[in-house]
DNA sequence: TTGATTTTTTATCATTTGTTAAATTTTTTC
DNA sequence: GAAAAAATTTAACAAATGATAAAAAATCAA
C-alpha cells in the first residue's frame, strides 16, 4: 500500500498538507526478524507499513503480544510519540517489511503549523483509541475461545500469517489453552 | 475541579483558544442515577467532569463496566465523537454531578478553525489511547488479584467510592471472585 | 430505631485456563 | 530428501475463576 494511500486511510487530506507529510516520508526495508522500536527506549520515528507484517509486544516473564500490524497500518512507540518517555513494547518484523519511515520531530512540527495535519493525527489517535477500547470491553466479557472466534472472523489471514503461539499470547492465553480450543471447534 | 483547570490539564492551550473552548461550554448539574449517555444513540454531547463520578458499562447479558471518570475527567462516547455512529457504552452518575457541557459540533468547528484545539484535541485522545492500552496489556499479563492490588494502588479513592460489584466488573471478573480475592489479601 | 432492601461475604461444586511433559507435525537446513 | 529444529497438539493434573445459593453485614426508609 503506498504513502498517499495509508496517509488518505487514516483520515482524508489536502493535497498540499499530504504533500508536506510525503516529502517528510522516507522508504527503508528490512528483514524477517529485525527489531525495528525496542521498549524502554525513547523512539524517534515512526513507520507505516507499506509491505509485510509486524508485531508488538511486551517482555514479562514471557513476551506478550498485544498488537499485529499489516499493510496500510502504523507503527509507533505511543509513549515516545505522546509523552517522549521510554515506550513499553517492543517491535519484531515477522515477515520481510517495506516501510515508510517519518521522523516524530518533524511530524510534531507540522502538527504546530498545519491544522489538517493536527487534524488528521487527532483522527489517527482516535480511531487506534476506538479499536483498543473495543478490544478491552471484548476481553472483559468474552472467554478465550470466542476472542479466538472473533479474530478468525474479523482478521482470518492473521491465522495464516502468524503462528499461533503469538496468536495465543494476543488471545491472552497459552499456546496449550489456544490448541485445546482448536481441537473443540473442529 | 473548574473548566479552565480540566482544558489546560488535557493539554496547555493560548488564552484565546481556551476562551473559544469556554464560551462553548455551559454547566448542568444531574443527580446520581441520572444515565448522562445511551448506548446505542448518536450522542451529541460531551461532558467534562467538575465534580462527582460516573461509570461507563456496556450491556451484555449483564452489565460490563469499563471505565470510571471522575473529576476532571471527560465523558464521551467515542464512537459518536469519532465515527458519528451509535456507540457501545452507558454512562451512569455514581454520585450527584457537576458537569460542563459542550456539544460535539461545536466542538469539530473549533477543530477545523484552531490549530491550537486541533492538537488539543489530538493530545486528549493520545493520552487516552495510552491509559486505554496500558489496561489493555495489564489485563493481558496479570491475574484477577494482581489487577485488584493494581487498582487499589493506583485509585485507592475509588474503592470508597464505587461499590464493589462494579470494581469486579471493572477487573473483568464476578463479585464473588473479588470477594474471595479480598478475603485472601487479608 | 426497626424492618426492609441492598451489598458483601462465605461455601460448595463446576468449568475454564494454566503447567509440565511428551508426542506429533511442520518447517528449515544442509 | 534426511536430519535437525521449531511449532503444534495431546494428555494429565493443578490452580484460578465462575455459578448458585445462603448467610452476614451495611445501608436505606418509614
Amino acid at each position: 500500500m503506498d504513502i498517499s494511500k495509508i496517509l488518505d486511510h487514516i483520515h482524508q487530506l489536502p493535497e498540499l498538507s499530504k504533500l508536506a507529510l510525503q516529502n517528510n516520508v522516507s522508504e527503508i526495508a528490512f528483514a524477517k526478524g529485525h527489531i525495528l522500536l525496542k521498549a524502554n527506549k525513547i523512539e524517534s520515528n515512526i513507520y507505516f507499513i507499506k509491505k509485510g507484517l509486524v508485531r508488538a509486544y511486551v517482555e514479562k516473564d514471557n513476551e506478550v503480544t498485544f498488537w499485529f500490524g499489516k499493510e496500510g497500518e502504523t507503527v509507533i512507540s505511543m509513549k515516545s510519540y505522546v509523552e517522549d518517555q521510554p515506550g513499553y513494547e517492543t517491535i519484531e518484523l515477522l515477515e520481510d517489511c517495506e516501510l515508510y519511515e517519518l521522523k516524530t520531530e518533524n511530524l510534531r512540527k507540522l502538527f504546530n503549523d498545519d491544522v489538517h495535519i493536527a487534524n488528521w493525527g487527532r483522527k489517527f489517535a482516535e480511531k487506534e483509541l476506538i479499536k483498543t477500547e473495543e478490544r478491552l470491553i471484548s476481553k472483559q466479557f468474552k472467554n478465550a475461545s470466542e476472542r479466538y472466534l472473533e479474530l478468525m472472523k474479523d482478521h482470518p489471514e492473521l491465522l495464516q500469517r502468524v503462528q499461533l503461539g503469538h496468536i495465543a499470547s494476543y488471545l491472552g492465553i497459552t499456546q496449550v489453552s489456544l490448541s485445546r480450543i482448536r481441537a473443540e471447534i473442529k
